[in-house]
DNA sequence: TAATATTTTTAGACTCATCTAAATTTTTAA
DNA sequence: TTAAAAATTTAGATGAGTCTAAAAATATTA
């Protein structure tokens, strides 16, 4: 038995292990799960007993592969709550991650699977995450993010990195959403920006910064 | 702010004093709760603090109207979401109670309200239960028991007392769900059992348990 | 109404998850 | 390579929710 509370350190655990190396650091986790260190400590000494990570002190954890699958099955109830409030209760995407992160925690197993075939079987939640399995196979998404692309091509959005309303409603003031076509006509030396071009002729610039939080894909590749 | 186990207990208390009278003993909740009186009386001190209940030492606790309107809140999510499983998701009436006991304390009121409306704003849940709106006023549901009922009448079942599922899958092998029309034919005497006949000409006779167990409406009666 | 039974509450302890403040270990950099 | 800085852990406390065992209050019945 996996409390509230010790899956969503290990989604934090896992998550941070994904995005950075191969291990988490005590301050890391601290900073994701906006708590103190000697909290994290009391944490990882308590998921270390019951193997769902291996810890010891002073030294930064890895987590188990039985810890792994739970945090795995966190992160599959998430985009598919996520999923399901977007495109059946008519949510927009900045208002669904508050509310999944409570859906992520009820647990029942035929449950999961019964929303999953409800809704088809996505493969991608609305801001684009890889939906896992009922195995914990994650589908593979393109990684390469828009400014990461060369001047003149074409692309797709099918992702984003930041998952902040404010960043959200910004792409909204855009009119920027996953499946958005744009081409790319210049790129910027002196500060990275980005000229870019939609599907109804409208040509606006879009920052270093929010180009790297945006994920697509070159279109007519593949 | 109310927690998990603070809403568990309001609920109970509220529908303890629905069924029975006007107040709920210590040693009822405790039982309703499966837990010991001595953390009930631990709990309704808190609760008490909170105003969420009326209670001084040694006597039965009544429900402030704030209290009330957080039970109100938790049935009605509660009865959404069975709805929602049953109707959306294809479980059977006797697996939803579980899983709704999670449901229930997800905290949104837009969700609870968008959900009510991609339901189709449903006046009753899977085992009959009034669903309250969204103002908290529940729909009028005929309380009348099959027990009650007189020799020779056409009735239909509207709902079930007991939500076991032993109990619900035993009206399953009898072919009895929500809707199901049923004609009495003979109430024995001896042990209050009844012999009933139903739409494919089926007889077959159900004990006064169950009968008591089985709310009903008389047909050609409104 | 007094004795007994039942119900309810208190006292004290436990677990989970958290905190602050102080101590320890590791890392960095002079 | 040693001193300072940073990261991490320990010690001790707190609050929510629970428990057992004992005490107190209320209800029952002879």
């Amino acid at each position: 038995m996996t409390s509230l509370t010790e899956e969503n350190y290990l989604k934090a655990i896992y998550t941070l292990i994904q995005s950075t190396d191969k291990k988490a650091s005590t301050n890391e986790i601290a900073k994701k799960m906006d708590t103190k260190a000697s909290s994290v400590t009391d944490m990882l000494k308590r998921l270390n007993e019951k193997k769902l990570v291996d810890y010891e002190r002073y030294k930064a954890v890895k987590i188990t592969e039985k810890g792994e699958k739970v945090a795995i099955s966190i992160i599959r109830k998430h985009r598919l709550w996520e999923y399901f409030l977007v495109e059946s209760l008519n949510f927009g995407w900045d208002e669904v991650h508050d509310i999944a992160e409570q859906l992520e925690h009820i647990e029942s197993v035929e449950l999961t699977n019964k929303l999953d075939e409800f809704l088809g079987f996505p493969k991608f939640d609305p801001h684009g995450d890889p939906i896992p399995n009922n195995k914990g196979v994650f589908p593979r998404r393109e990684n390469q993010k828009l400014s990461e692309v060369q001047e003149g091509k074409e692309l797709i959005i099918i992702g984003v990195e930041d998952h902040s309303p404010s960043f959200l409603n910004f792409l909204g003031e855009m009119n920027i959403q996953l499946g958005t076509e744009l081409s790319l006509r210049t790129k910027h030396q002196f500060d990275n920006s980005l000229v870019v071009v939609n599907n109804e002729n409208q040509k606006f610039t879009l920052s270093q910064k929010v180009a790297s939080n945006l994920y697509i894909k070159i279109k007519n590749e593949d």
